[in-house]
DNA sequence: CCTTTCTTTTTACATATGTTAAATAATCAG
DNA sequence: CTGATTATTTAACATATGTAAAAAGAAAGG
């Protein structure tokens, strides 16, 4: 599959969310490149401010980072899910978090400083990633909600019906840090049956 | 101060995050209204799709809804903030949560359907609206490390440091449930000097 | 195939927060 | 001002999750 196929099928994806007009289809995929990363190395490191925002094309990433020597993981990005450092992608600011390849994955990568001009001269570009921010904003409250007013036992009960597979394709100490809970403590979750 | 003086106010504080040009800000403040709601009365009750994005003007307001019949806060909003249930809003689904006036307050309201109209003519308008989500995405975000990775206690302080008028603003009941706890572990935070 | 390393589970104990109920304190309406 | 309502605190006990250390299990590299 070349390059151009893997942009067309984020494309396809695109259309659902906010049609756009082909020029702009060209314009982004003339952006947009491959990134290959093997099973557990990061994509973009800490400490560096964000400049491309990336979606997963296969694979599996995840965003992280340390708290007080541990390793937290913040987010977890499957086949089409947008992947960015948003803390510092949208104030400019080096990010303290971390991209790393859960599997090996191929990243679609845009760099936000075109990106941000092709919103100038295509607004229903501008509308698409408006619309991607107003979805993961609304999923990111929903989270809130998750964490402060269900048990850890009921979060990980939910994320094992609505996404089976990622028990068996992510690491529990990864799972753990995800639903805001020690490695210990979701084992012991696990054990009663 | 007429209804026009206030909306400039709000006007003020967008060229902070956006400028538009002149004919957006008339457009603007033609879609703009003022509605004064009393202390702990709702300006949108739950069961109703969100239809209005809202802005404090003066006063002080907040987003609740009810969990296995408590009252939970989910957000507050003082003079300039967004306030809008975004899960309704971005759905098109009713919403389950209300928004409630703290103190005597005064709210700037636009009609969504007429704004995202003025989205096709203003790209501006779009623009600006796509910033201030995004700085509430990133908001978001930030507080979800702060609930998953603090103690009540550090919670209560942070908050204290950053905002100590809520303290005296807001009944303790909406503090301790907007930092996800119960009042009775509040008011034990709070006796440890 | 074996050794090393990484991941997951188990155990024992510590602690923060929840639950329920009652006591105080503050606010509000008449 | 006064009684009624609402908000806040206190107490006693229950429970979920954290911490630390060790054991067991699985994966990876030579």
């Amino acid at each position: 599959m070349s390059s151009r196929n893997e942009i067309t099928k984020l494309l396809t994806f695109f259309r659902e969310i906010n049609p756009i007009s082909r020029e702009a289809e060209q314009a982004l995929t003339n952006l947009a490149s491959l990134v290959s990363i093997k099973k557990n190395l990061d994509l973009q490191p800490t400490g560096v401010t964000c400049r491309t925002i990336y979606f997963v094309h296969s694979g599996l990433a995840r965003i992280y980072y340390y708290k007080d020597g541990n390793e937290i993981t913040e987010y977890f990005a499957f086949t089409n899910d947008i992947i960015v450092r948003a803390e510092s992608l949208f104030t400019g600011k080096p990010s303290k978090k971390a991209i790393q390849a859960v599997e090996d994955t191929v990243f679609i990568g845009i760099p936000s400083a075109q990106l941000f001009q092709l919103y100038d001269l295509f607004p229903d570009i501008e509308r698409l990633f408006r619309k991607i921010i107003e979805s993961a904003y609304v999923d990111t409250v929903n989270r809130i909600e998750s964490i402060q007013f269900h048990t850890a036992e009921e979060r990980y009960k939910q994320l094992l019906s609505e996404n089976p597979s990622m028990i068996q394709r992510i690491p529990l100490k990864h799972i753990a840090s995800y639903l805001g809970i020690t490695q210990v403590s979701l084992s012991r979750i696990r054990a009663i049956r």
